[in-house]
DNA sequence: CGCGCCCAGCAATAGCTGGGCGCGGGCATTATTT
């Protein structure tokens, strides 16, 4: 094993620090004692820069599993800006020849980004099968436990490609995971004992506020005072796409601020272009689908709002997460009308399936036909595994009673009358700090936004709309 | 005519592939605190 004054050499070295960020180094050296990890590490602890320095010290490829392609291209641009130039995004942006180039040089390579179904492709496991590894990362290894069921069947294939890549050595990263969520990864992984480095995701300079409100129109009312008074940028949250497009539409009408909406339905050159927008403080407000937020890593959010209710506790941790990351007073306010629960277990039931459904995409996969449905993709992992139909319809009953209990806690944090943190802490098994007045509104508190130092300081509503007599001048100065 | 009941509308999250079609000139964001 390396020695800790060598790695703190290879810090300052390769990256110039004196000091390693809370866990990077207790990871660092269990991963080169040999030790497979899962790590539970804030956003912005340098989760990148763990396995680049296991990369560095350790020979082999590094190949990092990431669930986006934009998450990739991050990765690899700023590995490109750090010097690193062996680094790679296999992905079905590159043509035929593109791919075929990465993965005849694959020996030469440093860093492999690439997502679950790029290497379950058995050219691209083959190809990889023939290459020294010196770690497996699994970033953002939630999605293993949320995404793989739901919607990406190939997270449920990670296991399994591990051990034909012959159980290499394994990380697995996230900032947000509940003891279930980490069980079911190790599960599936087949990781059963790997060390695990959890830190809180407690942030205690997040302010939070559940408001109940009487209607929609109330909601949208508050909406719009709250982005107008709070310090900006926010992030808006919806569980709809339509809705983000409406609100940021009202909201651009009614106040002078820079809104946009955003969502999985937008091309990718909007989603782009919004975000970069959103990066560059071009923009006050986001209104965003649950599609904004990975590898968004803005430091000066000073507020998220949710218009919708989250799926649970722990996408509203990682959700409002991305609130004062620089360490600044931030706010997390829910709105809550009567019956907006609903829509979650709507949701919901997008993802379940009902014993007869079940049976009948059985007879669909016996018959050879194509996997349309997103159901039919998910049950089709389960068919090639040779499950049976009272084995599934149980996973998938299990599964929606999880949703459904989910929600249940969800609802108590929406109702508490005591301390919403301690509620979130205990969601996480951690104890809770000591209430105090910054820490969470109370019933019947109002929002300590001047306090916190949140209020703007001038007020932006404009609820007038462009007279038509000053359209028509300005598009005549543009023609003269 | 007024009241109450009922109903309709309806929902997020991504990767990959391959073929059809239309169109217009092009190497992209941007960084450095992981």
């Amino acid at each position: 094993m390396m020695q800790r004054e060598a790695l703190y050499q290879l810090l300052k070295n390769k990256y110039g620090f004196d000091e390693f960020r809370p866990g990077q180094y207790q990871v660092i050296s269990e991963l080169l004692a040999g030790q497979d990890v899962l790590a539970v590490l804030p956003t912005g602890t340098g989760k990148s820069l763990i396995y680049q320095l296991v990369g560095t010290v350790v020979p082999g490829l590094v190949i990092v599993v990431s669930p986006l392609i934009s998450l990739m291209q991050d990765q690899v641009a700023r590995l490109n800006y750090q010097g690193e130039k062996q680094v790679a995004a296999l992905t079905s942006q590159l043509d035929f020849g593109a791919r075929q180039s990465v993965l005849r040089h694959l020996k030469q390579l440093k860093f492999l980004f690439i997502s679950p179904e790029m290497l379950k492709q058995a050219p691209v496991l083959a190809a990889v099968e023939q290459v020294p590894l010196s770690l497996l990362v699994i970033d953002e290894a939630h999605c293993i436990s949320t995404w793989g069921p739901d919607f990406r069947p190939d997270y449920l294939s990670l296991g399994a490609l591990k051990q034909t890549l012959g159980n290499p050595l394994t990380l697995m990263l996230t900032a947000t995971a509940t003891a279930k969520v980490r069980q079911d990864i190790l599960n599936q992984l087949q990781v059963p004992s790997a060390q695990q480095v959890i830190y809180s995701v407690n942030r205690p300079n997040i302010y939070l506020a559940v408001e109940a409100v009487a209607n929609e129109a109330a909601k949208r009312q508050r909406l719009q005072q709250l982005v107008v008074t709070v310090k900006r940028p926010s992030i808006v949250y919806f569980s709809s796409k339509k809705q983000t497009e409406l609100i940021a539409d009202w909201l651009r009408a009614t106040t002078a601020l820079r809104v946009a909406a955003y969502h999985a339905g937008l091309s990718a050159e909007d989603r782009f272009k919004i975000q970069q927008q959103f990066m560059a403080g071009d923009l006050d407000v986001i209104c965003a689908t649950s599609a904004f937020g990975m590898g968004i890593n803005k430091a000066d959010i000073r507020q998220v709002i949710h218009y919708h209710l989250p799926n649970n506790l722990a996408d509203y941790v990682q959700e409002i997460g991305r609130a004062g990351r620089d360490g600044q007073p931030a706010i997390a306010v829910l709105l809550y009308a009567p019956g907006d629960e609903q829509l979650v277990r709507n949701l919901n039931e997008l993802t379940s399936a009902s014993a007869i459904e079940i049976q009948a995409d059985q007879q669909r996969f016996t018959l050879q036909q194509p996997a349309t449905t997103d159901l039919s993709q998910v049950l089709q992992y389960y068919w090639t595994h040779g499950y049976t139909v009272p084995q599934v319809t149980a996973q998938f009953e299990q599964r929606q009673r999880a949703k459904a209990a989910d929600l249940t806690q969800l609802l108590t944090y929406i109702q508490a009358k005591t301390c919403r943190r301690a509620i979130l802490m205990q969601y996480f098994n951690e104890t809770a700090p000591v209430h105090t007045a910054t820490c969470c509104q109370l019933a019947g508190e109002r929002l300590p936004l001047d306090e916190l130092g949140l209020l703007t300081r001038q007020t932006t509503s404009r609820p007038v709309t462009t007279p038509w007599e000053q359209i028509l001048a300005q598009l005549f100065l543009q023609n003269s």
